[in-house]
DNA sequence: AATTTGCCCAACCGCAGTACG
DNA sequence: TCGTACTGCGGTTGGGCAAAT
């Protein structure tokens, strides 16, 4: 037979008094006062031994559980300091998921505790780099847009009879010209509006530019985008777009911190780095949190 | 005011290592 | 040496709560 149980901080299922089968879930005062007693007159350990001897119809391992992550004295409570989360950065970057190791050094803090924090962190991260790295796709996207345009340039050059670019049905990138839009630009179907202002950059760049750098195959750093138009296509500030160039999601930055030994939702920065390439400093990290959700919550 | 969504965290689960008979 | 029990660790789940809608 089961029944709802309310302790102070949340109802639980239990199991009521009559049958001997193990409880499970929230623990009440009476359990956790009686754990606290028999500790302090038999000691830690065994935890098989006490979970039967003091009456308590749980495992040992609940038993345990409960005295390490909340019950025993020294244990800390509050938000981890800056100094506190630092530190869980620099033994996590020394020695990825080791929990318990980390919290070692960690007085009065439990693994738990460390392994919660990063994980609720380390998900806002993620979401954060994920927007960043949509973002990122669209814009190379529309490079490749540029290239194509430029290419298609090049062979009506050649070819003196094709058809003038205006009247060109220009090919685009993968979804035929949704990445444009979100850019902010005019989708139009007279996809080739898209390009122009591409165009115009380009045409200047192609005055500046030898013609090794011009063979359509790529673009040069000499032929690096002019940036405050790339921003307004992307829908942010100039700042805001550069700044993305100053963003390492981990991979190297951080004491040469991995992300690969991380169980947690990693695709994303490591897509990221390998898109971007670019740098965070940890405070950059540690106020990015603030900053993502204010992203999340304006963007999407 | 009601409902939904997301965050936080306590607790559980499964596995591996160790101790012991 | 082997089997079993115990312990510890890392990963995952689920409920409460507050903010957002």
């Amino acid at each position: 037979m089961r029944l709802a149980m309310s302790t102070p901080s949340k109802s639980i299922i239990c199991y009521s008094e009559e049958d001997n089968e193990l409880r499970r879930g929230s623990w009440s005062v009476e359990e956790d006062n009686l754990l606290i007693n028999y500790i302090a007159n038999h000691g830690e350990g065994r935890w098989n031994l006490l979970a039967i001897s003091s009456g308590l119809r749980r495992t040992g391992k609940s038993c345990r559980l409960r005295w390490l992550n909340y019950l025993k004295p020294d244990i800390k409570r509050g938000n981890l300091t800056s100094e506190e989360q630092l530190l869980i950065f620099e033994l996590h970057s020394k020695w990825g998921n080791r929990w318990s190791k980390i919290a070692q050094q960690l007085p009065g803090r439990t693994d738990n505790e460390i392994k919660n924090y990063w994980r609720t962190r380390i998900q806002k991260q993620a979401r954060y780099v994920k927007f960043e790295t949509q973002r990122t796709t669209r814009f190379l996207e529309f490079v490749k847009g540029l290239q194509t345009t430029r290419y298609l340039l090049k062979a009506q050059e050649s070819s003196p009879s094709a058809k003038s670019l205006q009247d060109q049905e220009i090919p685009l990138p993968s979804d035929g010209g949704s990445h444009y839009s979100s850019f902010g630009i005019g989708a139009t179907p007279k996809t080739q509006i898209t390009c122009q202002g591409g165009l115009s950059h380009l045409n200047q760049h192609e005055q500046n530019s030898d013609s090794v750098h011009n063979n359509g195959s790529s673009i040069s750093n000499s032929e690096s985008v002019n940036m405050q138009n790339m921003s307004q296509h992307l829908g942010c500030t100039t700042n805001q777009f550069q700044a993305l160039d100053n963003y390492d999601f981990g991979i190297c930055s951080y004491d040469c911190y991995n992300l690969d030994n991380n169980a947690y939702d990693m695709d994303s920065f490591n897509l990221t780095a390998t898109v971007i390439g670019c740098q965070i400093s940890e405070t950059k990290w540690l106020n990015m949190e603030s900053e993502c959700s204010t992203r999340n919550n304006d963007e999407f």
